[in-house]
DNA sequence: TTGTATGCGTTATCAG
DNA sequence: CTGATAACGCATACAA
């Protein structure tokens, strides 16, 4: 049994035995002080921070069946589209008293599911970011407990959903002002429910404009899958292209400038997230939103479960829109861009760029 | 007593009873399966599943004192320098059996302290990634449990360093190749010990080429801040920067282009992290680091100490390059660049660039 | 190989 | 307002 703590942390009767008082009294000094006298509070408090004593969560747990813990499931941290919600869903944890576990699942829906499994015991509740994994697991798992989603459109429970499809309406929109005629839709993981919203918005969007609309897809969300489909999406007589995210849209300009087509004069391109800022070259026109708020309110919803036990059914939609860079343009006069090769510029735009990060929300 | 739970899970006393065997036996059944008949594993582990039971593991904790919890504690989720390095240590860690508590500290010390107290009794460790804490309370929570530092020199605790000495003398030498005599460091937050680093590195190396070198901080390692210091820089008859990190860099570049200063042409810029690759433009020259390496090395250092009991004094450093790209050229013959006024180019380099974007490492 | 009994640190119940 | 004590779910000596 006894296992050889190195440090044995002081406990409750340490303290008790210290202050002079029963184990019952140094709890409530901590979880309920309204119960005790204020002198008795201080004095069990001294005592408390003398020995360095901190009331140990899991044991609380144990019998209260409150671990004061949350869990956020991502498919990758380091997929810019994340950090920003891990930060705000953090902090808004945190200001409500809970501690939270971070798991990534690496695209992995079994791997979600273990971590899930690991995790179940030990929190109150999951937020499950762009989910990989069945909807009949999520649902399992929602029976034992709260779960909030994000970027996945799973009725009955709540969720965060970042509405893309205002933003694409506008970039649609914003090409169609420019006279572009047939567009292209590169598209990210078919698992994914923002690439399936954002592709069907494209195709929406682009019939209420009566331009015509082809759909690419991009091996994977990244750079080198956006460089990839560059002479494809020469070959089609398209003159402008959404992205399913600013990683496919950034290896999309490379290609493009590899093959002499200069956007936007020839060619315009529009990604979406925004992960990129203005730091492209030239800078990305894109679709954007905040994911911080996605994060937030995500966990609002997930605490505000918790503390009232109610486990609603909340579609939350998050507003995106268009900014506007330096990647549009008004469509060239021929049809098709001209494809005339050409030596690299000497900035070799990409080679060292974000291989490698992936980036399916 | 009796929390009125939703979904009451199963206990192991459930499983013993439909099993028709001891609580015990379940127990082992899953912590140490090679002290049963393999049939009575099997007939354990099949009503377990049926019930759906899955062990407690707080309550574990409470009876073996092992969490199978660590935490990292980071001082900005956001800053792009960390989501890879949590990746890294998140997967590790994950490998090796432990899930991981996230803590953000932004930037301040006390919220620091206060995250450490909440997690100290669910985890069997920490990793305290560019700490802000005071070395004082570091070793104090090191003697409760082992700790692992991250860009942070406390001798006396195993850390992982990114030691941008190397990759800052190959930039300075690089600049003393193309002829640049005086260059600045711009410096990010005193309290960061990698500033510290980069500050004496450049100095070191530039003392080493017989450059002339100076130093001016930049208000907050951003963005907005490396482009604050531009006029400053300007004034100082300088011809190249080193910048404490990529955003800093950007910053400056953006600034540089507004007062008409052409880079690399007119001016050199280095920057560090090399978190931007190739997509600001002119494509970022850097000193790079594989900080999901350090992540790695935190999370090893760490579940072996663990696991072995030694609390080792190990100093690691991790290696960093140059990565040369397009904002490096000769100096300019005339010692100072010239300050034509000049309108910004169409693409408004940065105006919504990473802004509140914070890095310091 | 398996069962019984006890303790881990805390909170809740019930008396005082 | 405070104290004694029985849970909470699990792992482990100890017994069988």
């Amino acid at each position: 049994m006894r296992p050889i703590k190195t440090n044995p942390s002081p406990t409750i009767s340490d303290v008790a035995k210290a202050a002079s008082v029963s184990t019952a009294t140094v709890s409530r000094a901590f979880s309920r002080p309204e119960m005790l006298r204020q002198e008795t509070v201080n004095q069990v408090r001294f005592h408390a921070t003398k020995l360095g004593y901190l009331p140990n969560l899991a044991a609380r747990a144990l019998s209260t069946g409150r671990q004061g813990n949350i869990a956020i499931l991502v498919p990758d941290i380091a997929n810019p589209f994340f950090p920003p919600l891990l930060r705000a869903a953090q902090a808004t944890a945190d200001f409500a008293g809970y501690s939270v576990f971070l798991g990534d699942s690496d695209e992995d829906p079994e791997r979600e599911q273990r971590l899930v499994n690991k995790l179940v015991m030990q929190v109150e509740g999951f937020i499950l970011a762009s989910s990989r994994m069945q909807n009949k697991k999520i649902l399992e798992l929602s029976e034992r407990q709260p779960v909030v989603l994000i970027n996945r459109d799973t009725p009955g429970l709540p969720r965060v959903l970042i509405d893309t499809v205002a933003g694409i309406d506008a970039a649609v929109a914003h090409l169609a002002a420019f006279g572009h005629q047939h567009l292209v839709y590169i598209s990210g993981p078919a698992a994914s429910w923002s690439d399936q919203q954002r592709r069907s918005a494209v195709s929406n969007a682009a019939a209420r404009h009566k331009m015509k609309m082809q759909s690419v897809p991009a091996r994977h969300p990244s750079f080198d899958a956006g460089r990839e489909v560059t002479s494809t999406v020469l070959n089609m007589d398209v003159t402008a292209a959404i992205t399913f995210d600013d990683f496919v849209a950034h290896g999309l300009l490379a290609g493009l400038a590899e093959q002499g087509v200069l956007v936007p004069r020839d060619f315009s391109v529009i990604g979406c997230d925004d992960v990129l800022g203005a730091s492209t070259y030239p800078a990305l026109t894109s679709v954007s939103a905040r994911c911080d708020e996605a994060g937030r309110m995500a966990a609002d919803l997930l605490i505000s479960t918790l503390q009232t036990g109610k486990r609603g059914d909340v579609r939350c939609l998050l507003e995106t829109w268009l900014v506007i860079r330096d990647t549009t343009a008004p469509a060239p006069k021929t049809g098709r861009p001209k494809l005339k090769k050409k030596v690299l510029p000497k900035n070799n735009l990409g080679d060292l760029a974000f291989t490698g990060t992936r980036s399916s929300v």
